[in-house]
DNA sequence: ATTAGTGGTAAACAAGAGGTTAGTAGTAAC
DNA sequence: GTTACTACTAACCTCTTGTTTACCACTAAT
């Protein structure tokens, strides 16, 4: 449980330590994976759309500049590996999914878990 | 054509309408929770942390004004409960989960699990 | 009398995230 | 020849988010 019940002092020590390091770790995975873009972008490379405009069709109204920076970010941060196709005409840019980048499955699972019920809830 | 139309022809459409869904209810999850401070501002509740000043000593950097509307976004969308204790001298205003918040203890966890190992994997 | 604490609000401002528009160079299809 | 596609980028603008400072009215302690 995430929660702590009681309030009473012999747990306000004990909890408080928990709770600074959970806002810590909370703060730190929002930082990186909190933007409005960042992970519908890995989403949308995990079910195979791995080109720019493709990408862009993909993600409903993010913008060509949006997207590249998002890309940008999350290659800076070894989420993505981009990979250049010379060989082609015009020349084709894939973009992939890091074998790091699979540690958000939990991530992504839960969060649209509970985004799906939400939204049940918001239609009331 | 000349690039290739399909990376694999049968899961295309299969996993294009898994991805929209996916896409949508992290979007819907993000939009309410996605916020820098919602998170923790929930975070801190759960610990037993229920009065405005001790919410803003407990939650690192957060200002009053921040705090203050944060507080009440979460009251309207359900998530807080505000509760105004007249006969105490000065009145004091106490804030606290309600039951439907809850729903995210598993979103916390995992997002603390994956914000803490990402944390030290930064600091290689 | 001064300081600190209760729970905030108002005003002014700064920063950054994101949106819009336009444009690059080359090719291929109609 | 015109349109559309490839993958972007630059410039500009807007809007949200957050910061800072000051202030409210009241009480309790020093």
């Amino acid at each position: 449980m995430y929660y702590k019940e009681n309030t009473c002092d012999e747990a306000a020590g004990v909890t408080d330590g928990q709770c600074a390091n959970l806002l810590a770790a909370v703060g730190d995975a929002l930082y990186a994976i909190g933007g409005k873009w960042t992970l519908r972008v890995i989403i949308a490379l995990a079910h195979g759309h791995n080109r720019f405009n493709e990408l862009q069709r993909t993600i409903p109204g993010i913008s060509a500049r949006v997207l590249s920076s998002e890309l940008k970010g999350l290659e800076l941060n070894g989420f993505v590996r981009r990979l250049v196709r010379a060989e082609a005409t015009p020349v084709v840019v894939e973009y992939s999914l890091t074998e790091y980048s699979n540690t958000l499955a939990g991530v992504v699972r839960s969060l649209s878990e509970w985004g799906a019920t939400h939204q049940q809830k918001v239609r009331e």
